[in-house]
DNA sequence: CGGAATCCTAAGAGATACTG
DNA sequence: CAGTATCTCTTAGGATTCCG
């Protein structure tokens, strides 16, 4: 059976969607420089709901992407840690990270351009994207 | 100014949101074989109503990843293109699509021993993720 | 400290029908 | 053909409060 992303049942789509999850790259990318406790995670992604960060946090250690180990001590201490197969995702989503981050430029500008054009996309006289024919 | 993904404001951690959108990814990866047209988009993609490949693509064209170009003839003709920052996607966007499809089974894996343990973890008796101490 | 339980909404996503 | 216009709906995401 060939993988298939464009299958929606097919799971490596699946794990294309969890990657498309607003925490996981960043959890994943702290991850990548060591283990993490609960809050240290929290307050180094940003605002994240603690709620939030442990739906991601859940998914991703069911994915076997990280470990959760809880130490029964008193306070609670629960350190988070990237499993092989995370770590493996280290230079697919360095290379986003670094893509995103190398074209800030070019994107805003872009976006500028965008917006402050003839505004809408019409095929009529207005030749708003681009227009042949 | 450095770029910070962990910061929302930052425009990396914008487009780090924008690839997680559901259909940019697929998209993408469509036409980095090509340009194409706005139905043959639909087909390939699996099952997306107009409404939201349209936005998609705008959001795409709008960060300057690819071209609109509209055929003023009946009937309309419009094709998308990558431009070359869309281009430049491709190392980092394959990179993740090859990790999904190389990675399946491992993870099939880890969801079903994840399902089938004693449910959720709870640092009490149960010892549900992992328990130190 | 590390969550679980609750409640809430904003927005992406989808289905349908219609048009230049 | 390539959208736009509506409307509905699900759910990821978020704010808050409480608990072991």
């Amino acid at each position: 059976m060939k993988a298939n992303v464009y299958d929606p049942d097919c799971p490596a789509r699946t794990m294309l969607d969890r990657i498309g999850d607003k925490w996981t790259v960043l959890v994943v990318l702290m991850l990548l420089d060591g283990p993490r406790r609960f809050n240290d995670l929290r307050a180094h992604v940003g605002k994240v709901a603690p709620k939030v960060l442990t739906e991601t946090l859940r998914r991703l250690e069911r994915d076997g992407v990280l470990t959760r180990t809880a130490f029964a001590e008193i306070p609670p201490r629960v350190v988070y840690e990237l499993t092989p197969l995370g770590r493996s995702l280290e230079e697919p989503i360095r290379s986003i990270a670094a893509w995103a981050e190398q074209n800030i430029e070019t994107i805003t500008a872009a976006r500028g351009a965008y917006d402050g054009r003839a505004s809408a996309p019409r095929t009529s006289p207005g030749v708003a994207s681009s227009e042949r024919g």
